[in-house]
DNA sequence: GGCCAGGACACCA
DNA sequence: TGGTGTCATGGC
């Protein structure tokens, strides 16, 4: 594939579903809150846990650290593993006061790379995590890729369904210019064309890509 | 009632 | 490194 037809790909995805504006946050620490509650969890649920948190006035660095787990698995229970997901919002914001006096920005506003090597040294944030919260509460460009992008691009037989992360990742990188806004709404765009195309779901008819994939589209009804 | 959701980690060979 | 089990709620 050629780095214009998977700009073609992404000028498709727009014009059919239009722009996405990701993430749906108001602050930086709401986008990680929610990053690492949406892991393997519908983002509804997730939303349920978001207002939960706010209502309660926690949905900072201080309330988080400051409130029991137990309280916290309470809150956040919508969300589903609630007693793993509790921890690991616990570990971000002590590893968040332990290294940077509880100051989001500070880290935030490193390099991109220190940044993202950060994160990973955080217990329960993994590529994807760390990659969704560079992006879109650090506003750098560091493409993420998800379960949908390796179903949708390995159907239509762009890359091999094998693929780890990082090379599914470069494979985007490499192949797009490196702009933030494109970065953004890519993602987001895989993400709202997955759920309509998920296996228990066929919605709409025809391939939005203009491919012959592999995987059969048109059963599938992609758009 | 079963399947799946905007993953990550532990454990194993 | 690759493959599998585990975590858990809520919508369809």
């Amino acid at each position: 594939m050629k780095s214009r037809d998977l700009i073609e790909i992404y000028e498709r995805l727009l014009k059919h579903l239009g722009k996405q504006y990701w993430w749906p946050a108001e602050t930086e620490f709401e986008v990680i809150i929610g990053a690492i509650l949406t892991q393997a969890a519908a983002w509804k649920n997730v939303e349920i846990a978001i207002e939960n948190l706010k209502a309660e006035k926690i949905l900072n660095p201080a309330g988080i650290k400051n409130t029991r787990q137990n309280q916290l698995k309470k809150l956040i229970k919508s969300a589903g593993y609630y007693n793993a997901k509790s921890r690991k919002l616990k570990e971000f914001v002590n590893f968040l006061y332990k290294n940077y006096g509880g100051d989001l920005n500070l880290l935030l506003n490193q390099p991109k790379n220190k940044l993202r090597k950060d994160l990973l040294s955080i217990w329960g944030i993994g590529p994807e995590t760390a990659d969704s919260i560079v992006l879109y509460a650090a506003h750098k460009p560091s493409f993420v890729v998800d379960a949908y992008t390796k179903r949708i691009f390995s159907r239509l037989g762009v890359i091999d369904n094998g693929i780890d992360y990082e090379s599914l990742k470069k494979f985007f990188e490499n192949n797009l210019p490196e702009n933030l806004g494109i970065y953004k709404e890519f993602h987001a765009l895989i993400v709202e064309l997955g759920k309509k195309n998920c296996r228990t779901k066929p919605v709409c008819g025809g391939c939005p890509f203009g491919y012959s994939c592999r995987f059969n589209f048109k059963d599938e009804r992609a758009l």
